[in-house]
DNA sequence: CAATTGAGCGTACAACTGTACTCTTAACTA
DNA sequence: TAGTTAAGAGTACAGTTGTACGCTCAATTG
């Protein structure tokens, strides 16, 4: 197996998605990035992009998974900190707030194509979030012996809750962000404690 | 005032309109319709357009404001049936699947806007979410004497559960689509009745 | 009725798009 | 070392886009 050509080819490959990453902004969506654009920022032919990818769709799917292990992998390390002890609320969130604010625009990519015009794009975006959904799942049956049903449907609209608040932090200043932080841990309170409140009376017969 | 000339024109306008919502769909968002594809579709030259509207933008802002009135309405039809009794909730639900259903193309409108491209766009949608939480804090106050930032947090969160399981139904099968409204039904009454948990706690100085 | 207005049309153009095809040339293989 | 492979460049083309400009001609106005 070869070294040098093939790794000559994944340079050019990340530089490719690095391109792609940096013109994504508030302005500028992944829908209205051109193949050329994206070549012409990496530094290649246009024509030479098909050497990587076979379509720009393609290059995008690849960032919303590099996206999603970038993810993963920040609430492993929040599970960590909550292990050592915290209020599991806030740590989450903090963390979640922590990356968007920190890579807004792939976290705008995610946003955009969650609902864009390629169902190959909704299905990987809805994979990621479902990720998400499944490893609050079973921290909750875990941690509060819920049932798997509730706990999903608890976890379900926690995610709900804290992706979207994600969204509208983008755009805030500093201090409605702090703000709607405020809000989005008072909706989660809310709800945690309305599921148990609603496991009680059931369990009393009530 | 004219009549005969302004009413022409009106009746061009709303087939400019109607072409673009017509062209709307799972595949196809607003900002990749063309200027020209519309024209085409409302059967007038491309350069016509001009004469109704400067941009692209301008007409989407347009069919935005549209789509807002055509909710409130829906939203003062369900609190109508709400007054002759029957659970709030539920038949808040009942209203919202509805239009989506009935409205699928607009309301991905709002959903891609919401987080689009164009800041206008963006404000535009997030205006008309607000008028949604702003009804129902109100409808908090009145009915069940919440105060206000209490009322506000609340509404937000119920707001958000709501619109963003609407976006989820999109795509499901019918039958999908029943579950994720029971898991939503189920959301919402955690969430209010966390709410009412949480001012007991306070009121007892708990 | 004569003059004005303005909605809509047609032409034209420069900018940009994706991609088919051919060529180059450096890295690999045997 | 001679032959093969494949990444990348360059050219070319047909299609689409927004919009500037000038024209038409029916409705409106005075």
């Amino acid at each position: 197996m070869s070294t040098n050509r093939a790794l000559q080819k994944e340079q050019t490959r990340q530089s490719i998605i690095e391109a792609a990453l940096g013109q994504l902004s508030a302005d500028k969506s992944f829908s209205n990035l051109s193949l050329r654009e994206v070549a012409r920022e990496a530094g290649i032919a246009p024509t030479s992009f098909y050497r990587h990818f076979n379509d720009m769709e393609e290059l995008g799917l690849t960032l919303v998974d590099e996206c999603g292990v970038t993810l993963r992998q920040l609430m492993r390390k929040a599970r960590r900190r909550i292990e050592k002890k915290g209020s599991v609320i806030k740590i989450s969130v903090d963390t979640f707030m922590e990356f968007i604010q920190q890579n807004p625009n792939i976290f705008r990519l995610l946003l955009r194509e969650r609902s864009g015009t390629s169902s190959a794009f909704r299905d990987a975006v809805a994979r990621e979030i479902n990720h998400f959904k499944d490893e609050l799942t079973h921290y909750l049956i875990e941690e509060s012996n819920y049932e798997h049903e509730q706990a999903y449907t608890l976890a379900e609209g926690l995610v709900t809750l804290v992706f979207n608040s994600g969204a509208e932090a983008l755009d805030l200043s500093r201090n409605k962000k702090m703000q709607l932080k405020q809000r989005l841990i008072k909706q989660l309170q809310f709800i945690v404690i309305g599921a148990l409140t609603m496991r009680k009376r059931q369990n009393n017969g009530n």
